[in-house]
DNA sequence: ATTGTATTTAGAATAGTTCTAAATCTTGAC
DNA sequence: GTCAAGATTTAGAACTATTCTAAATACAAT
């Protein structure tokens, strides 16, 4: 088993992000993020308990949250939240949109985003913008396919 | 106290717009939706029933939820999930985006949206897009002004 | 009036998330 | 190295939002 000290080392970015914030890498922060960056299929925090539990069988729902809040504070991850069901997790942190699909559900990720200027948004006096989150509906290929 | 028929009579729309889903229109439900026209601040289920128990004490949580379900059915009002809280829910079925304040959590309609023309989005092979989401996050005038 | 169906209701059940407090680990001062 | 302070993990309780269940009620059609 690798020992904290050992996998630290070998992760530097994960390190210094964290170290940003205050934080601290550790093994199950850092198996956390490679959960999430392993498939990028935007999972929950209950998909991401199942898949780290397989390299660290010790590791608990309350820590998966917990590590999943710190990569979120620090920078490393993106919360997306597309439906009434549970949060999913993000480990790309290039802009990006997403797709979801409403028929079964699955998130993709789409290289492509909307600037505040491209938008050219009028607001009401008073609003400050920030950024704009853009989610596109429609099916995925497998249920286009099988819709037709 | 109004009774059914007499209630129905006077809602000419909405009566109409449940029958084309197969439902009926009930004080319940004329309730629920005349609470989110009379205050478009996207209330919350809880937020609703606290409303609509002020002119109908009766009414029970459950109805609530089940009535805004009927109105998301039959078209009349949507669904908005901003962030990991409860889903918020709008009268307002023009084609508009939500502008969300990062720092109080208000909700405000936004009389522009985003055309997937506009957007010239290109989508991987397969993908078929149906509509865009558009969610503007930043502050709003209250949250701005104490900002500074 | 009677019957079948839709709707409402209270409360139980479930899902997702956050909180709590004890145990463990890490870091830094000595 | 030892020790203390602080950070992190852990199990489980608590909490919030939502859905489900089953009985009561209301309605519409015969
Ligand atoms: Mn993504
Ligand atoms: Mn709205
Ligand atoms: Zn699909
Ligand atoms: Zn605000």
């Amino acid at each position: 088993m690798l020992t904290h000290s050992k996998s630290a080392k070998s992760d530097g970015p994960l390190t210094e992000a964290l170290a940003h914030s205050g934080l601290r890498l550790t093994p199950q922060r850092q198996q956390v993020h490679e959960v999430l960056r392993e498939k990028m299929d935007h999972p929950t925090a209950d998909q991401v308990f199942m898949r780290a539990k397989h390299k660290m069988p010790e590791i608990s729902m309350a820590t998966v949250y917990n590590c999943l809040d710190a990569l979120v504070t620090c920078g490393l991850v993106r919360q997306v939240t597309l439906d009434r069901g549970a949060t999913r997790y993000c480990p790309n942190m290039q802009d990006h949109s997403h797709f979801y699909c409403d028929e079964c559900g699955s998130v993709y990720d789409i290289l492509q985003t909307i600037s505040p200027e491209d938008a050219d948004i009028k607001l009401p006096r008073g609003f400050r913008l920030k950024n704009i989150e853009t989610n596109l509906h429609g099916l995925c290929p497998d249920c286009a396919a099988k819709a037709k």
